[in-house]
DNA sequence: TTATTGCTTAGAATTATTCTAATTCCTTCT
DNA sequence: AGAAGGAATTAGAATAATTCTAAGCAATAA
């Protein structure tokens, strides 16, 4: 819950703490993933990034992305075989893919449940990452106007 | 534990039973997946029908696993953006990705913790998949040779 | 048997991502 | 300030898993 939004240098500095370079590139494109938290893919990163600067490339993009999540300052989020989700949220959460929509929303997952499922591995396995997502219909929403 | 291995004909029937027809290069997939059990790759899927069916081709190796899934015979696994890997264990389980070896190991998970995972959902959310799955080093393995 | 439907095949097409090689941009050293 | 060295960016080519297309073939239905 940091000041990013209404701080901009607050941004430059999460990557120059991280040793990173904070080029021009790699703040627009962690600017566009934190600004809209909607998980998108680089395509789409790409897109919005375009608007800003208009020479942007996309391997750029696909560069700073593997930076950023190398430097744990974004996730990725993979479905099946769709294109790679960015996600700016670091602490540890699931995902829930919205089938009809193709939305994907954030599901907080309390450390204890995290414990318990680390408990179901056979001794001497050691989970770096444990990846957790839920597919389905989300939100049934009676009574909402739709459009 | 039905007796898949011994019984050729047990095969067959599974596949009539789910109102498909079961052509030789069904068969010969699915006898792949089942006898070992080591969640393979298509390419790798293809390769030993090869063996058996040299005539095959990949484009049938990948329809007939399609339609192996989608009739609930055989399970997809996906990991980050690695190839798909087939999967014949139908029970709810998780998997463990082996990053030193590449191995993948099965992971059983009691329904009381699956419960608990559906339980961490919004109102309104309905999963119809629910996907778990961990990456790290598996075996420890003190006082054994490494080369 | 003929028609119909579904399956298989080879190869082309697609798509997300990575690689390559050249250029440009910083940073630091003098 | 100018030059050197390293890192980042770029466009486009390459890769790799998967899907598509069009044609032929096989099984079943009439």
């Amino acid at each position: 819950m940091s000041s990013l939004h209404e701080n901009p240098d607050a941004l430059t500095k999460r990557l120059t703490d991280t040793g990173l370079r904070a080029t021009p590139q790699r703040e627009v494109v962690f600017k566009v993933i934190l600004e809209k938290r909607d998980h998108p893919t680089a395509d789409e990163i790409f897109a919005r990034v375009k608007t800003q600067m208009p020479t942007i490339s996309l391997a750029t993009v696909y560069n700073c992305l593997e930076t950023l999540v190398q430097n744990g300052l974004v996730r990725q989020v993979n479905f099946d075989r769709a294109p790679t989700r960015y996600c700016p949220h670091l602490h540890e959460h699931a995902h829930f893919h919205d089938e009809s929509t193709g939305a994907v929303h954030d599901i907080d997952v309390p450390p204890e449940v995290m414990a318990r499922l680390r408990e179901l591995l056979p001794d001497g396995y050691d989970a770096s990452a444990i990846e957790l997502s839920f597919r389905g219909a989300a939100g049934v929403r009676r009574n909402v106007a739709q459009n």
